[in-house]
DNA sequence: GTCTATATCGCGATAGAC
DNA sequence: GTCTATCGCGATATAGAC
């Protein structure tokens, strides 16, 4: 055939390979495709910019809505944060940590990983909150539960890596989430 | 004198009357400077890029941080919250509303200025970590604290911005405010 | 200040898949 | 045949090096 297969992956592994020798900054796109056997063009046709390749495109943010949307409706809106956060944490994150740390570390190792980092958190809580007014909550009190899970699982993670031991991620976000308390007053007086 | 002053000032005039007159993504560095009069190289003297014109370096973080750590010591975090967001609504937001308003949409209409503000956010976070860490909280309710200011005066500019009316946008905040509480438990057994 | 590398993207051609 | 992935070439702006 003329094309070997999965030039997406070829490229992702080519990059994070090349990455973990020289770093991100030195590391250019022409490198990356040469070791995969494809063009700089083609590369700009899967990852919309070369900080791309570092982070999933929009999987996290539309895990993250499907699990809000399948949570059980009678849930409030706090322990559906609670349960997509769990589930996250086991399937994600557990058994995970030094790939996780290390990957962090890329991040925060450069700049414009840094500011590309922040914006995928805004469209995590974009996406979130979209999902929280499908469940029927009003525009406010979705765009606060959205913005609090992803405050709660941003510290979580954060956390769970400067742990000493490894343990479940669960048991991290447990811990922050005892610290945040989200109450539904919409419709009540202000001042009450 | 050989330079005419306030090349800094001149340059973020030059930019913003180009990018509301022909949008930010289509007008090029060397149109600003040739506008201000300058060279090309002095842009990126003042400006770390280019989208740095839009945001104000790093004043907004030392400003938050310089009112963290002015707040009475008595006062409980969630106080200085309060405090120090109601300050910055009055001092830098009341009266500006259209303004404000129009450098939002210039920021949500192009990826590039969506990604740094994101990150202009998480640096504002950072600081005012740091300011809380020096009032004597702990590392982890510095953080909780700081993001949870963080998350209250955006969602809090955001519904200002859109409401119908213009109003003091210390009200807004302060209904922002009776949704979401943080609680200090560091040091109390789990699950209490 | 000048020079240059590199990211980024548009366009037309081409090769194989269905 | 049409559709899609890929290539090759080129143009331009940002951003950093010298």
């Amino acid at each position: 055939m003329r094309w070997a297969p999965d030039a997406r992956g070829r490229l992702e592994r080519a990059a994070f390979d090349l990455f973990g020798e020289q770093g991100y900054a030195a590391t250019t796109v022409p490198q990356i495709t040469a070791r995969a056997g494809l063009t700089t063009r083609t590369f700009f046709r899967y990852f919309a910019d070369k900080r791309e390749v570092i982070f999933g495109g929009d999987e996290i943010p539309r895990a993250a809505a499907r699990l809000i949307s399948e949570a059980p409706p009678e849930l409030e809106p706090i322990d559906v944060i609670r349960l997509v956060l769990d589930e996250v944490a086991a399937t994600r994150f557990d058994g995970r940590r030094e790939e996780t740390a290390a990957w962090r570390r890329m991040i925060n190792a450069d700049d414009s990983l840094r500011d590309r980092d922040a914006r995928k958190r805004a469209d995590l809580v974009a996406a979130a909150r979209t999902a929280f007014v499908d469940r029927g909550e009003a525009q406010r009190s979705a765009t606060i539960f959205a913005e609090t899970g992803a405050l709660i699982f941003h510290v979580a993670l954060d956390a769970w890596l400067a742990e000493p031991e490894a343990r479940p991620m669960g048991d991290t976000i447990a811990e922050i989430m005892t610290w945040v308390c989200v109450r539904r007053l919409e419709g009540t007086p202000l001042g009450s």
